[in-house]
DNA sequence: AAACATCCCGAAAACGTTTTCGGTAAAAAC
DNA sequence: GTTTTTACCGAAAACGTTTTCGGGATGTTT
């Protein structure tokens, strides 16, 4: 009933658990015809080795952490399958845990994860999060760690994000050229980099075009949970505040989905009185009515690639040559739909 | 730079690591002096034990492992979500696998989390999956497991559903209630259990209200990744067949989103030329026009309820003393809007 | 003063693996 | 026939923790 251990396996062919266990390493000192007996033993007693004793030897879990602000989320959810699909092909298991957009929460969730030994980490960080300490300390103790999307552009690790100020530029670009001509704004929480970076491109756009830009265009949601119902709150304040408005470039589908219901609600035509942009091509933007105009942005891909590049940190430790931290941009796209049709 | 471990306070205070040991974990035999000293310095240090070793002697993990067929899905992240609080709150870390639907996948992802010595298993089976041989195992070695949503009935281990099948009797009746006289549905895959039940109580409710139940009014949808796309085919086709329908219950709102797509392009009007029913209340379900009717599926509180079944059970081992399997059924609701307006 | 209980501490074993280091025997070289 | 190489094996230490058990000191009861 119990476990079967590698003494269990000596004791069975009257050999030492030290050529047990070099005979299921492939060590060169052992003959073939003991690794052979060793391995057919092995078998058919559905020898595993035991992890935890393997880890405390070897110092490694086999595991990585990671850290996201939300886990309902079509964005997240793709990037959370990309990085476990990767992460499986390598041999490593993932923990998640969830930081609710909350500084002290992910500060928790990491401190757990460090005590759990994970061997690395994948972290989107929080918008609450201004101060950079608790990551550091990941750093500082030769963790590595990779930020994606949500990131703290001080903090010095490896990075996967988009270009979010040339992917906010054009989908601003996209309304000027579709004849937009006082274009409002949604923007996410005044802390993310990538919100500020929206914001920017935005604001270029207008700028670049000899368009005026007004602070007063452009609304604040803070994201979280609540994204559907911020976006509908701010569709009707909107249209409280300024009546003339005629395109709106939203941080979110989801937000912009929430804005896009309120204006029908009022009897607001999209696009015909409003023309809207969302960001991130989340699969519902496909299916509403009408289809939301968006920038893709590749969630799978992007997990991919964060566990790609840990893998490569992770093994960088542990051979003692530490690669210094790599930034890698993946492409978006504008994906035009009947949300800005002209 | 090496992390604090017992031994270390152990020297500096000059006394035994076992001592430290006791001081830290609250045992009687060790004085208030010293239990003071040592909680200081540990702090002071920021000693965090190391796990490896806490798991090899203690034979527990703190961590169990989740299956499921899809990450990105709405049904299966909120259940993630309830999942990972409940555990957070217990001081458990969940390890999060997926099956694709697939058996032999399934099978293997099981055979990780066991190597990987989990104390403990949340599952929902894959549609692919006949054979229980590899679950059976899980419960031979004494781990407990608890599947949820998908289960297999032949399996003795504990089970968090819902009434599928008196659900989907409810969904029909309404459909009924409001004028239809042809029902069709579109089921899921023919393994499981929860699908047949669906398609059990759509039967059901046409005997019981004296309607003819006719197969040739019975779709199959593999669901997976593409049941967007299945929902747009089965419509099309349904609308070859069969031109007198005038009501569908549909086993996934992705799949009724994908045949209202498909209805709405070959002008088909909904509700007036067809009613729909979909099944699990999606987010989605309730922001796409018209919103779609459905079975509202409490996904956090499964993840939530099947954590704690989990919880009861790895302590009831622990203690010696197993329980018997336990089947919680969690209440449903028919959600009325648009696509069944009368 | 002897017997007993109470309080506090530490030695040691155990969990199962990995890896270093020596050692013995047989084969090869001189 | 002696030395050197090669092939194979195992003892032992180590990873860091938990828990059992015994024992010494101090205090309390006869």
């Amino acid at each position: 009933m119990k476990p079967v251990t590698l003494k269990d396996i000596a004791e069975q062919l009257n050999i030492s658990v030290t050529t047990v266990s070099k005979a299921l390493k492939d060590y060169p000192d052992v003959s073939k015809k003991t690794r052979g007996l060793v391995r057919e033993l092995a078998k058919t007693l559905n020898y595993k080795p035991n992890t935890f004793a393997v880890n405390l030897r070897t110092k490694e879990s086999k595991t990585i952490g990671l850290v996201i602000p939300v886990i309902v989320h079509h964005f997240f959810s793709n990037v959370i399958k990309g990085i476990i699909s990767q992460a499986e092909k390598k041999g490593y298991l993932v923990i998640i845990l969830q930081s609710n957009e909350s500084y002290e929460l992910e500060k928790k969730q990491i401190d757990l994860l460090l005590s759990q030994r994970v061997d690395g980490l994948i972290i989107s960080i929080a918008n609450g999060t201004a101060d950079f300490n608790h990551l550091n300390e990941v750093i500082a103790q030769e963790k590595p760690i990779v930020m994606f999307d949500k990131i703290a552009k001080l903090v010095k690790c490896s990075k996967i994000i988009i270009d979010d100020r040339k992917a906010a530029y054009t989908a601003t670009q996209h309304l000027i050229d579709i004849g937009c001509k006082r274009i409002a704004h949604f923007r996410g929480a005044l802390l993310p980099q990538n919100s500020i970076d929206r914001f920017l491109g935005y604001k270029q756009a207008l700028i670049d075009n000899n368009m005026p830009y007004d602070p007063t265009l452009v609304y604040i949601c803070e994201l979280g949970d609540k994204s559907f119902e911020e976006g509908k709150q701010n569709a009707r304040q909107l249209l409280q505040d300024h009546d003339d408005v005629d395109g709106i470039f939203i941080n979110t589908d989801l937000v912009a989905i929430g804005a896009m219901t309120e204006f029908k609600a009022l009897g607001v035509k999209i696009p015909e009185d409003i023309k809207i942009v969302g960001f991130s091509n989340w699969f519902m933007s496909s299916v509403i009515s009408p289809t939301l105009t968006t920038i893709d942005q590749p969630g799978y891909k992007m997990g991919k690639t964060a566990f790609k590049q840990l893998f490569k940190e992770m093994n960088a430790i542990k051979n003692k040559k530490p690669k210094k931290p790599k930034i890698i941009t993946l492409e978006t796209e504008l994906i035009k739909r009947e949300s800005t049709k002209s």
